[in-house]
DNA sequence: TAAAAAATAATGTGATCACATTTTGAATAA
DNA sequence: TTATTCAAAATGTGATCACATTATTTTTTA
């Protein structure tokens, strides 16, 4: 055994994509999901011996992770996972309110009846995740949901970015679920649905930074205190 | 020959850095001061030869210029930078004065006098820049300059994402600065250095906001017409 | 002359290897 | 026991090669 056996989530076998992809789309889904905790060192052979594929194609999936900020290269040229920060944490919940709330209000003018309708099948199979417990379920489902809203504007280019912000929340996440009991607030989404069907961009901006609060924002510092340290800078 | 003779910007004598370093900062410094325009294919192999190096550090550097999405996958693997649109610009504009008037509004409270003083000898360079007609030096130092005021907040994760817009703009600048003849106006760094002398917000987000403008937004679409072409979707 | 087919070249990809550096663990000394 | 030294293992890095796919050029055919 090389290094660290990460249980990394079986993706779909891999398709006629490249194995650079395939390494991406698996270290991708497991760090958006949290099952890489911040601290972990991520070797390149391990992770190539894990998939049973060669460094190559690892390391360039490496390299777009770190680009995206969801890995870290340090100095000795060791790559991790971000340890999280009291302040960075705070910067992220904010910088991730600002952008989704921006993303939301250019994306509702090309918002049609068809995608909300698309919007409300998320949110009920989000509602099932829910009674599941199945919380990597529930992440990937709340991402699409997301991610649908922001892309209905085309030619939208802060989709990669909102995507490299739940990136670094995403190892966090796992951590804090264990301390803080409940999860998503799914309510929210029913607000911001509303909010589509009746056009009201006011009323969007207010669910989603409800949302967004719910799920990562209302984390107070003895919270924090607990899942990260007092001490940690 | 093999392919597309790139004419790359000479940088520092590569120090103790990786090579793939090397390669992402050449490149990353060709694509923000203009260097290679948009729809230019670019080849591993060729970079490797042009730099002197092998595909390997490139494909690396690549990689992650494309997770910056300063450069573009195709789908038969090929890279290429990306083409502009005219929607694509506005949305690039739009998010740059949103992100960036965020980010100062972060960073105010941490900056100090003699960041300011910092900022005003950059100014003062770039009025060299401008007198010299130097506009590739002129486009570091504006970089120099923004960084510098959004960074003074330490645990600032917005940073990159700013980088990344600018790396989207980079290769359109060029083109754009070949039909309109002028370039920034740099007055508008000095309402900035005014602002921040004050803790004047609302006089910051106003001057940073007639900077981009001044910069890169104030293309109206008979411009875009002549520079992207009337046609192009 | 123009279109189609074949051959040639170029390109992305992934595996392997050698090398330098760093980390780890064991052995030794205080 | 604790600190230090030294050997062994692990790791990142970059170059090279083989292979499949894609582009390009040349040749052939209508």
């Amino acid at each position: 055994m090389a290094t660290s056996t990460l249980t990394l989530p079986e993706l779909d076998k891999r398709k006629k994509t490249t194995t650079q992809e395939y390494a991406y789309a698996r270290l991708h889904h497991a760090l958006m999901v949290g099952s890489i905790a911040p601290g972990v060192p991520v070797t390149i052979r391990g992770l190539a011996e894990a998939m049973d594929v060669s460094p190559t194609p690892v390391r360039e999936a490496l390299r777009r992770l770190s680009s995206k900020n969801a890995l870290s290269v340090l100095e000795n040229r060791r790559i991790v996972v971000p340890q999280m920060t009291r302040e960075r944490f705070h910067e992220l919940v904010s910088l991730r309110t600002a952008i989704e709330i921006y993303a939301a209000e250019r994306a509702l003018p090309f918002i049609s009846e068809a995608m909300i309708d698309e919007f409300e099948k998320i949110d009920a199979e989000m509602d099932i995740a829910v009674d599941q417990q199945n919380r990597e379920k529930l992440i990937v489902l709340n991402q699409k949901f997301h991610n649908g809203i922001y892309s209905a504007n085309k030619n939208q280019v802060s989709m990669p970015m909102i995507e490299s912000i739940w990136l670094q929340l995403g190892p966090f996440m796992r951590i804090a679920l264990q301390h803080i009991g409940t999860f998503y607030t799914v309510d929210r989404h029913k607000e911001i649905i509303t909010a589509l069907h009746q056009r009201d961009l006011a009323a969007l901006k207010k669910a989603i930074r409800a949302d967004i609060h719910d799920a990562v924002g209302r984390f107070d510092d003895d919270a924090l205190n607990k899942i990260i340290g007092p001490e940690m800078n």
